[in-house]
RNA sequence: GUCUCCAUCGUCUAGUGGUUAGGACAUCGGGUUUUCAUCCCGGCAACGGGGGUUCAAUUCCCCCUGGAGAUGCCA
C-alpha cells in the first residue's frame, strides 16, 4: 500500500522550528517510502487564523524547497484541502454521528461551562471536564431547545467504561481508561466549525491518510481519535508520535526562548539546508558519525527506526556552527548574492549596483566568508569600509603591554613606511612594518594592531592589508593620520 | 490534582547482555595566524537511584525519582 502522509498545521501564526520538523519528517518519510506527501491547511479556528500564517506557511515551505504532492494551489484527488472550505462534510459526518447515536447536542452555555470549570477547580474534584449534562436531556427540553433556537455544540459520547488502546511505531501500543479521556469532547462548535479532532480523523480518513506522524504533544488525544475512528466505523491509520523539540529549559520551544519562527532565521541569513540539516537531526540520527546531510540523502535515508523518543533541546549554537560550515562551503559568487540583500538593506550597496561596486563586494568575499555565522554578520563586519569609522578613545589603539607613547611612535613609523608605497606588494610592506616592529623593540601587534584600528575601527577585523586594499590604499592612510593626530592629542593632554 | 509518555557527557546523539561506552556542538588547553575567524592537535565530561533476572547489566523487568505533555467551543 502507497505511504501517504500530511503535514497539517494550522495557520494561526508563523511557522516555528516544531512544525517545521513535524513537516520535514512527514516530508522525507513521504520520499524514502516513495510515497505521497500531502499538505493539509486546518484553518477551523476562525478568530485565530490568517491570511499572512498561511502566507508564512507557503514561504517557509518554498525556502526550504519542499514540494507538496496534494494540497492546497497544487490540489489533489480528495480536496479541498483548505478546511475552510471543506465546512459541510464536517456537519454532515456530524450529523451522521448525532444520528447513530454516537454523539448528541449540547446546549450548555460557555457561562456554564466556565462555571462548572471554576468549581471543579475550586473544589478540586477528581471529575474533569464536561458532566455531561446535555447527553441525558429529556426528548421534551430538546425539543424546547431547538424551538427557542439555541445554540448548540456536537460532542462525542465517550464511553464511561472500558479502555481504548492505540498502537504508535515507536512507543508501542498506548492505552487509556475512556473515564479518562477527556469527556464528551465538542466535534462541532456552535459557529458550525468542527474542532480540531472532527475535522482531522475525517479528513485523514477521507484523505486515505497511511501514517500520522506529529508531535508527542498529541499522544493524549490519541485515544479519544480512536473512539472517533470507531464511531464512524473507519480503519484508524498508524501513529508516529515524534519527540517534542524543546528550550533550553526542556519546556516547549517558545518565543522566550529566543526565535522560533523560521522566517527569524531566515530573515537573520540562517541557509535553508543548514537550519534543514539541524533541525532533522534533533529526534532523528542517521549512525554514529554522519552529521552533513543534503535534502537529497535525507529523503532517502530517512526511516522511522531511527526517530528517538525523548524529547530534544533546540542547541542555537550547533545551529550556528552547521550555518557556518554551509556558508564555507559556498562559492564566493554564490555567497556574494545570498549576501547582497542584506548589503542592500544596509545602504552599503544601491538597489542596482554598477560592475565596479558589485566587484568591489565580490572581492571581499574571501575576507568574510570564514567569519561569518549567518549572513546578517556581514553588515558589521564589512561596515568600515563603506561607511566613516569613529574612534574616539586613543587607548583603543593601544595593543596589550604596550604604552601609548609606544604607540604613537608606531603608527607614525607606520604611516611613514606605508606613505608612498601604494604600488608594492603587500608582502614587502608587511615586511617592512615587522622589521620596523622589531627595531622598535616591539612585537609585531604592537605596529599592526594601531593600524588595523585605526583603518577599521575595531581591533578585531578582516585581514589587515586585504581590508585596506578593498578599503582603498588612499583611504587607509587618511584613516591612519586622524589616528596619529587622536593618539598625540591624548599624549599631550595625559 | 488526574492521565499519558520519556530518561547515555552541559546539548544533540551512537551503541551493546561482557566495549578503554563512540561521534558532534559547546567548553577548556595548545599549535598555525599581524587581530578575529578558519584549520590542526589535545583535555574535561554521561549510562538518575533502588531492587530484581543473569555467570555478567548502561542494555531485560519492577519500583522510586526526575522531566515533559495533556487535561479548551486552540490546534
Amino acid at each position: 500500500m502507497e505511504v501517504r502522509v500530511r503535514y497539517a498545521p494550522s495557520p494561526t501564526g508563523n511557522q516555528h522550528i516544531g512544525g517545521v520538523r513535524t513537516a520535514l519528517f512527514n516530508y522525507f518519510f513521504a520520499r524514502a517510502m516513495n510515497g505521497k506527501f500531502i499538505l493539509r491547511i486546518e484553518d477551523t479556528d476562525q478568530t485565530r487564523s490568517s491570511e499572512e500564517s498561511v502566507k508564512d506557511l507557503y514561504d517557509t515551505l518554498a525556502w526550504l524547497d519542499v514540494e507538496w504532492d496534494e494540497g492546497p494551489e497544487k490540489g489533489g484527488p480528495y480536496g479541498p484541502y483548505i478546511q475552510s472550505e471543506r465546512i459541510e462534510l464536517y456537519r454532515t459526518y456530524a450529523q451522521q454521528l448525532v444520528d447513530k447515536g454516537k454523539a448528541y447536542r449540547c446546549y450548555c452555555t460557555s457561562e456554564r461551562l466556565d462555571a462548572l470549570r471554576e468549581q471543579q477547580i475550586a473544589s478540586k474534584s477528581k471529575v474533569q471536564g464536561y458532566d455531561r449534562h446535555c447527553s441525558h436531556l429529556s426528548p421534551q427540553q430538546i425539543e424546547q431547545y431547538e424551538k427557542e433556537k439555541r445554540p448548540y455544540v456536537i460532542r462525542l459520547k465517550v464511553p464511561v467504561e472500558g479502555k481504548t488502546t492505540f498502537h504508535d511505531v515507536l512507543m508501542g501500543d498506548i492505552t487509556r481508561k475512556n473515564k479518562d479521556v477527556s469527556p464528551d469532547p465538542i466535534l462541532l462548535k456552535s459557529d458550525g466549525y468542527p474542532t480540531y479532532h472532527l475535522a482531522n480523523v475525517i479528513d485523514d480518513h477521507l484523505m486515505h491518510i497511511t501514517h500520522i506522524m506529529r508531535a508527542q504533544e498529541w499522544i493524549p488525544s490519541g485515544p479519544l481519535h480512536i473512539l472517533l475512528y470507531e464511531a464512524f466505523g473507519w480503519e484508524p491509520p498508524m501513529y508516529c508520535h515524534l519527540p517534542m523539540v524543546m528550550g533550553k529549559d526542556g519546556q516547549k520551544l517558545s518565543k522566550r526562548h529566543g526565535s522560533t519562527a523560521v522566517k527569524d532565521f531566515r530573515e537573520k541569513g540562517y541557509l535553508p539546508e543548514a537550519l534543514m540539516n539541524y533541525v532533522s537531526m534533533v529526534g532523528w540520527s542517521y549512525d554514529d558519525k554522519t552529521e552533513f546531510f543534503t535534502k537529497e540523502q535525507l529523503c532517502s535515508l530517512f526511516s522511522l527506526e531511527k526517530i528517538n523518543k525523548a524529547p530534544g533541546i533546540f542547541d542555537y549554537k550547533k545551529l550556528d556552527w552547521y550555518n557556518g560550515m554551509y556558508i564555507r562551503e559556498k562559492s564566493d559568487e554564490q555567497l556574494a548574492q545570498l549576501l547582497l540583500p542584506y548589503m542592500k538593506k544596509a545602504s552599503f550597496i544601491p538597489e542596482e549596483p554598477s560592475s565596479e561596486e558589485y566587484q568591489r563586494f565580490l572581492s571581499l568575499i574571501p575576507l568574510v566568508k570564514e567569519r561569518l555565522k549567518v549572513l546578517s554578520d556581514v553588515v558589521e563586519m564589512v561596515r568600515f569600509l563603506y561607511e566613516d569609522i569613529e574612534v574616539d578613545d586613543a587607548t583603543l589603539f593601544v595593543p596589550k603591554k604596550q604604552t601609548l607613547a609606544q604607540t604613537l611612535e608606531a603608527i607614525q613609523a607606520a604611516y611613514a613606511i606605508m606613505d608612498g608605497r601604494e604600488d608594492e606588494e603587500d608582502e614587502t610592506i608587511e615586511g617592512l612594518l615587522s622589521e620596523k616592529a622589531k627595531e622598535m623593540g616591539l612585537k609585531v601587534n604592537g605596529i599592526f594592531m594601531p593600524i588595523r584600528v585605526a583603518v577599521t575601527g575595531s581591533a578585531v577585523s578582516p585581514p589587515l592589508f586585504d581590508s585596506i586594499r578593498v578599503l582603498g590604499y588612499d583611504k587607509a592612510l587618511q584613516r591612519i593620520e586622524k589616528a596619529i593626530m587622536l593618539i598625540e592629542n591624548e599624549v599631550n593632554n595625559g
